[in-house]
DNA sequence: ACAAAATACATAGCAATGCAAGGTATTAAT
DNA sequence: ATTAATACCTTGCATTGCTATGTATTTTGT
């Protein structure tokens, strides 16, 4: 069994993955960073690191795709919310068509 | 429509399914570099590009995952088959149970 | 006859991104 | 008082598809 090799294959996996998961969560959601791991990891258990969401919150802030409110708290930290924009959950419906396409695919391969 | 970050994505996509998709279509069967982009075009709709697939054959190569053998031609360039290992498909195993069970939390993320 | 395309394999530099590690800050638990 | 949890942030490293370029031989088109 190759431990190892699959480790980073799952990485390299998740390099694709994890824009459309997060997208995916936040589609009709409204979730902060630390929630947003929580529901991910409930979805898919997937254990996503601190050090790889928030980079990618603010790759796909920057790209337009979701944007994000600061909410103060009766106490504590405040909190980053982040929500979809239009371009974002158009862009989803992209990946999604090319999501079952290639899945498509891929049982298929797996059947044979 | 996000056209240049769906193509960004879809590259990182297949950073992470092309390994699993030469080791599902060498599965059973032994295919020549050329002929293997031909089969995983037909068989996905993707089209990896040589200077993709054989630096990943070679990868795959020296994790024993596949073996090659070189065949000489009638005339023309000698060809490389490859085929996997009990390795190769030991690991493809695992790879699969890690796609379907990822699949299947993206597919329940889509539909709600 | 010659050029272009197809076939077949190969290599290198670049861009993109998860991961691990480390950081700040505040509150809760021990 | 210390540790853990909560909440957000940044950086360097490792990995790999992509593009471009290369070699070689045969087939196809002009």
């Amino acid at each position: 069994m190759n431990d190892l090799f699959v480790h980073k294959w799952t990485a390299q996996v998740k390099k694709g993955i994890l824009s459309f998961i997060v997208l995916s969560v936040l589609k009709d959601n409204e979730y902060y960073g630390y929630e947003l791991i929580e529901e991910i990891k409930k979805h898919t258990e997937i254990e996503i690191a601190e050090g790889t969401l928030y980079p990618l919150l603010n790759r796909l802030k920057n790209e337009e795709l979701l944007t994000s409110k600061w909410v103060e708290q009766e106490s504590g930290i405040p909190r980053k919310y982040h929500v979809l924009t239009k371009k974002g959950n158009d862009t989803l419906q992209e990946m999604k068509k090319y999501w079952v396409n290639m899945n498509t695919s891929i049982q298929k391969l797996m059947i044979k």
